[in-house]
DNA sequence: CAATCAACCTGGGTGC
DNA sequence: TGCACCCAGGTTGATT
């Protein structure tokens, strides 16, 4: 699933090959995947604009144009960007294609058909960047600032780290090793975390975010990044979709549960319910559990 | 306010 | 091999 580290990949690869180049025509194959505007209204404003910049807000993909309008698109579950020359062999899922000046071409496909492309313009944009939280990676995401807001949550800490109001950029995959990295649990109250906890969290988010860029991404069921090749960091999850398998700390079998929907994976020495110290171990009593009547 | 759930979709995996 | 079934999860919106 596209997270920012996908999206930075997308994005950074797309960069120099997209900027200053002008679009020429656009296909769509699927109409549903323009959610706005309409698709002719789409072409009449599109075509003949260059692109300007090509960067990432959260999750979206962004095109600044020559016109001020900004090409928005969102990959959501299987969503691909993928920029091919025109003769290359058709991909399959492409809901539409961006056709540049030259020879090459933008593809987005999307095998579940979630993906959506907007075209918005100045006050458009900006309604929708600002209901979105600040960028984990950037200067605007601070330890005070993720105080405060955890402070402020009764709701569970995954779900408060998936919610791209109060953070961009986190999905289920990084926000599982980033509360395993931390040792917190999925399930604890986002305001019962202590100071200590909150700056663990504050690290590991930013370190399971940067360690996924550096691998170029998780490519796991459909992610592919624009040339079409998948990412690695499949390979050094350390408990998402490893279900059975030893924690990488203590050995412990790494454990399976749904938060908000979700499936969720944590190891359940490293991160238990109720916070412990770290030097101490608590184990659970033989009979701790009670009938509940 | 918090939690749950359905909706959007379909490929791919499972079990029989 | 075929087929019914279920799961995957980003986001929005309705309901409890």
């Amino acid at each position: 699933m596209p997270e920012l580290p996908e999206v930075q990949t997308i994005v950074a690869d797309l960069k120099p090959r997209l900027e200053g180049r002008k679009i020429a025509g656009i296909t769509v194959l699927w109409r549903p995947t323009i959610a706005q505007p309409q698709v002719e209204e789409l072409t009449e404003r599109l075509i003949g604009q260059r692109i300007e910049r090509v960067w990432r807000r959260g999750k979206y993909v962004v095109m600044d144009l020559s016109s001020d309008d900004r090409l928005v698109l969102h990959l959501r579950m299987t969503g691909r960007l993928l920029f091919r020359d025109r003769s290359a062999p058709e991909d399959r899922f492409t809901r539409v294609v961006i056709h540049l000046d030259g020879e090459q071409q933008l593809r987005f496909a999307d095998a579940r058909k979630f993906g959506r492309i907007r075209l918005l313009d100045d006050e458009q944009f900006r309604r929708l960047s600002a209901s979105l939280g600040p960028e984990p990676l950037s200067g605007d995401f601070t330890l005070d600032w993720l105080t405060e807001v955890l402070a402020r949550r009764g709701q569970r800490i995954k779900s408060v780290l998936l919610d791209q109001r109060y953070l961009v950029g986190l999905g289920n995959i990084y926000v599982d090793e980033a509360l395993f990295e931390a040792g917190i649990n999925p399930t604890r109250p986002a305001n019962t975390l202590n100071d200590d906890e909150v700056e663990r969290l504050f690290h590991a988010i930013r370190k399971a975010l940067s360690s996924g860029i550096a691998d170029r991404g998780t490519s796991f069921d459909s992610y592919l990044d624009a040339f079409g090749e998948p990412g690695q960091h499949q390979y050094r999850l350390q408990v998402y979709r490893r279900k059975g398998a030893a924690c990488p700390r203590c050995g412990t079998p790494i454990e399976r549960t749904v938060v908000g929907g979700r499936g969720t994976h944590f190891c359940p020495r490293c991160q238990p319910v109720t916070p412990s110290r770290a030097s101490e171990t608590v184990l659970p009593s033989r009979k701790a559990q009670q009938p509940q009547g």
